[in-house]
DNA sequence: ACGTTCACCTAACAAGCGTTCGGTTGGTGA
DNA sequence: TCACCAACCGAACGCTTGTTAGGTGAACGT
């Protein structure tokens, strides 16, 4: 009998549907999704436990599945905000960079992303913490998400015309800019000379012996 | 009476000791690090269970403790054992480089790291996936193993007399070679095309519209 | 005023985890 | 030949985990 499957997702529960949207001013569902992002961006997902997420809001572990189904789709849901965030973290520094020539528009990109993945919030930091394939029922989702945002990076790096491979180098150059995650430390530098270290060092030869370098040393 | 605590680890077994070094030639040590390393290096520490390691050799979960104390000691064989081939891999790279120019030295070291990373053995790949504190219990002696490595890197780096940060450099060199275990595919480009291309983006300009550029192009 | 619904809590469940411990076997040195 | 010990096995332990089910009270629409 495979008439009526659970096919939207109405399987055993009878009618507690949690909603999609708050529709009490007391849901405490945002506070939940915070501290997710702290634990599963610190943590990890899987040293990151109901209980740890539950207990930073004062909630019980069993409220959690009140809002989400399961953990993977607590995950789910910071993911997805996460590349919200650095989306329009990104967005927002394009539209403050005026110049549009190519390595101009990729160091606001750059920018935008370093800034988005040191946010406090932690939103950004999950979807650079949690690799793909770390949670393999979620897969296909993170990796559509992942490829969608990385579209615009696609873009970016191809309008540089850069007499590479293009592919490699956008590789490197979100490695590069999701490593700060590791090694940052608030004070020493920011997100913009961040960026701007890292486009000069693909604009500019650094080799001192390099006969095409005479005049900038 | 504090006068006989655990004071060595001698606590509560009276006297079976597992010997540091393969006494007989029926161990098998050996393929359980191997097995840890490869289910380390693609689940991580924490979805791996002791199970998933000895049940990959033909073992009980429970033999593992006849060689290892615990899981964490575990990893911390196989960190060791990577750190030692990531090093090795490198020493060789450089030893087959004759040209002590300072940019194909570090073109060569490059190369040397990223086969080890790249290498099925899965060793190397593990120092890369599993994080310093995602093992709070281990953080120290992992740092310092990484440390340890790192120490050649600054020197490659530092002799590259580069006008920019050395720390920053060296940051993105290892992000960028690190990162080749995530998107790398074999058949597509060889560790020494991978190390050949880090280095030429950082040596020659590529920007067309850069002046010190003319000639290259 | 009142029944409904939201947003939780309480309490448990089964599965899986790292770990322990006594037993077993086959190779080994004397 | 035989005691011995390295190198396991078998079976459990206690704990944590994600998850479920039923209950509770305050806020809400009517």
């Amino acid at each position: 009998m495979e008439g009526d499957e659970e096919v939207v997702g109405v399987s055993t529960a009878t009618k507690t549907r949690p909603p999609t949207v708050a529709t009490r001013s007391t849901n405490r569902v945002s506070d939940l999704l915070d501290a997710a992002a702290v634990h599963f961006a610190t943590q990890g997902y899987h040293r990151t436990t109901i209980r740890d997420v539950t207990s930073a809001v004062g909630m019980k572990a069993g409220s959690s599945y009140y809002h989400f189904a399961s953990k993977a789709e607590m995950l789910l849901a910071v993911y997805e905000e996460g590349v919200r965030r650095v989306q329009s973290s990104v967005d927002d520094a394009l539209r403050d960079q005026h110049d549009d020539a190519p390595w101009d528009r990729l160091e606001a990109a750059l920018r935008g992303h370093i800034t988005a993945v040191l946010d406090p919030s932690a939103y950004a930091r999950t979807i650079v913490a949690v690799l793909p394939d770390e949670v393999p029922e979620l897969r296909d989702e993170i990796a559509t998400l992942r490829d969608g945002y990385e579209t615009q990076w696609r873009e970016l790096v191809d309008a540089l015309d850069a007499p590479v491979d293009a592919q490699l180098l956008r590789v490197f150059l979100l490695s590069a800019a999701n490593s700060t995650q590791t090694w940052f430390r608030r004070g020493r530098s920011s997100p913009s000379e961040i960026a701007r270290f890292i486009v000069d060092v693909l604009r500019h030869p650094m080799d001192p012996t390099d006969p095409t370098d005479a005049a900038s040393r």
